[in-house]
DNA sequence: CGACTTTTCACCCGGTTAATCACAAAACTA
DNA sequence: TAGTTTTGTGATTAACCGGGTGAAAAGTCG
């Protein structure tokens, strides 16, 4: 979607203090500091481009979030705190809010969440089909069938397995290539594989799944037309659950086929 | 500053959820959702006040971030992740960007920060001068002089102290209260302290420090006129770096005083 | 006392987003 | 089937915020 600009370490910077809720402005002004430790409007203004009158407001922005302290002499003088300092301070900021998030949320989200859901759900994007996908195998209690593209084989998807497999969940592996069954092999050995009669990553695939012959989810690769060409593939995904879900039906009974042979 | 209205844990989530970068539209959408698992426009919209026909944006919005997934039906079902694979996510990405920030700031950062400054700065509230106050404490080689208020008695100011004496630097107590001595001497038994003509907990005072007699802290507590006189005073602090800076003259003298008696 | 510089302030402009409405398509009901 | 309600989309307006600019006030220096 955006193609973040990360070519310079002050972009970079700069990307992430506005994402922390700071102005361009100040994040600009902070960046610039930083570089500089300290020094006045007019210093500031040169290395950073923000216009010299609007330093001030800047400032007065970081000064409140304690990120920068002011000399009152004439000309002011501007000091910032030092980068380890920063980044520990928004740590503590950003872990704090997520655990009141978590909290509040938990608060929120009732106590029984039901596991059947009616229909077929889509997701987009690969990170979050990649979560969808972990948290399938994680509820796994029997038995994860599983197939996919070599692209899509994410640290998290096999430590997912691996723990899976750890609560002595049965895994299989399906039509994959030799490259992804020797990766899985080698990270989760216990893992069994059979054979299906398409390869998988023949397809211009993405992933299948069954777990516990009640929760399915089935993703595929697609090219964005009007997209970067240069990035991969974005990933779009359906799933559902229950026993009698139309998607796990199917899927059950394209699984069995294969599995008999 | 802001009295964050934290009055329930829906607005707690929703201001959080805004923190992180969602509209209001969306981030009441989510938490409805959240307590709804999942539901129509319509649900939606009678629970978060969010107008129906403005609820697809907000899901449009979430779905874009891997939040919600969509069933096409009709009318169109919304379903939300987890409390827990929120939280999950959020924590994931806050802590990615945290890196990337720290990256990207030391790589700005000149590699020898100048311990010296001419001049005095200053540090308002609390929590900034809390980070001024430990930052100087860890760049201690051989002597604290330390007084404090109770208020601001800070757990990581007490783990900062702790962490100094096992480099072996001297603590020096002065002018604190009973309880104050009592809690420091509790967590921080190495720390000796000295008697002060006057007891710095009786004055409208804040904290004062000195360290290896090249650094020098003041703040004092202050009651915003215009503020609302129920949460605690507010903090300010001025501070100075270096053997003739003007404020460590200063409080060099006045301990040498107080030191020898 | 001028000629600066520094600082504050007020304003404009553009983009974003909340909020409302109009309308067509779909679903439901009698 | 016709009529009514529900649902989804798009257009439109209004309010707000932040970036950008310039004028004026305050301060500094020769």
């Amino acid at each position: 979607m955006n193609t973040g600009s990360f070519d310079t370490p002050r972009s970079a910077a700069v990307e992430q203090l506005e994402q922390f809720g700071l102005s361009a402005y100040a994040a600009r002004t902070f960046v610039a500091l930083v570089s500089l430790e300290a020094g006045t409007a007019k210093d500031v203004s040169e290395v950073s481009d923000v216009p010299r009158t609007r330093v001030y407001d800047a400032i007065d922005e970081l000064h409140g979030r304690g990120l920068v302290d002011v000399r009152h002499s004439s000309p002011k003088e501007f000091w910032a705190i030092s980068a380890e300092t920063a980044s520990r301070k928004f740590e503590r900021e950003m872990s704090h809010r997520v655990s009141v998030l978590t909290t509040a949320l938990d608060d929120i989200e009732p106590t029984r969440r039901t596991e059947e859901q009616r229909g077929v759900w889509t997701v987009d994007e690969r990170e979050a089909v990649t979560d969808r996908v972990t948290e399938i195998i994680g509820d796994a209690d029997d038995e994860i069938v599983y197939m996919t593209v070599e692209e899509l084989l994410d640290e998290d998807v096999i430590d997912a397995l691996r723990s899976a497999v750890d609560r002595g969940v049965r895994i299989r592996l399906g039509g994959v290539s030799s490259d992804v069954r020797d990766r899985i092999r080698e990270e989760v050995p216990e893992a069994e594989t059979f054979d299906s009669i398409w390869l998988w990553s023949d397809t211009p695939a993405g992933r299948l799944m069954m777990v516990d012959e009640t929760r399915a989810l089935v993703s595929v690769l697609v090219d964005d037309e009007d997209a970067d060409p240069t990035d991969l593939p974005s990933e779009t995904a359906i799933w559902g659950s229950g026993e009698t879900n139309s998607l796990v039906v199917v899927l059950k009974a394209i699984f069995a086929w294969q599995l008999e042979r």
